[in-house]
DNA sequence: ATATATGGTAAGTTTGCGCTTACGGTAAGT
DNA sequence: ACTTACCGTAAGCGCAAACTTACCATATAT
């Protein structure tokens, strides 16, 4: 069968599946707390620091965390802005899934 | 190195790792639209029924779609439920991760 | 200058996951 | 009864992605 592989187009498709990944989730959850140089995000996880600079990439490019540098630290901390977008763009989602279920609802007669 | 991976503990990681991937996200805007027998929602995608059908179990286990026999098809929809219980983890999931950002940001005369 | 700390990237390996094919099982139509 | 439609699951394959090791570059400390 010709499978042409489904992609990850829109930016919201990419923050979920970046959030996806169970390490990374553990990442964004760290810099929930607080901001942090990467050493400090490394530490404690059960993975090494390259791949959690990796991780940070993905993150980064999903617009779901921002970097800024501080001497030798590259110090990572929540992207508001991007943040704020996919919260909106969730927001709708959940909603029109949620009207989207109380149209056929109705035609239920149970 | 050790590693001992990192897994996906509760339910609300499992429904971001569910929609973490491209044709769940496609099965699930499908459905959002209404409520499908599984032949329905293979019709148009780029994947094999089987693959569609393995998809459907990762959703249901997440709690984003459920399942009601009709006949010999197995209609598949929106679970209001699981839909609600993600939207509310996800705007504390959101808003925490705002709340920390600017508790640092204020600390920070840029 | 030398040493130490920090971290990005390249290259290669491995493993998990999405996929297909094959099969079996139930429901409805003829 | 048998044929057709519908669908879940098992087994196996291939590839993308997460990981490791190794290396290099830059910044700070001594």
């Amino acid at each position: 069968m010709k499978t042409e592989k489904m992609k990850n187009t829109n930016s919201h498709a990419i923050a979920f599946n970046a959030l996806g990944d169970p390490t990374r989730r553990a990442i964004f959850e760290k810099l929930r707390a607080s901001p942090l140089a990467v050493v400090d995000i490394a530490k404690g996880l059960p993975v090494s620091r390259p791949a959690v600079s990796q991780h940070l990439r993905v993150l980064k490019e999903a617009k779901l965390i921002s970097i800024h540098q501080h001497g030798a630290r590259n110090v990572y901390q929540i992207d508001q802005e991007g943040v704020l977008a996919m919260r909106n763009y969730l927001d709708k989602f959940w909603d029109e899934a949620l009207m989207a279920f109380k149209t056929f609802a109705e035609r239920t007669t149970k």
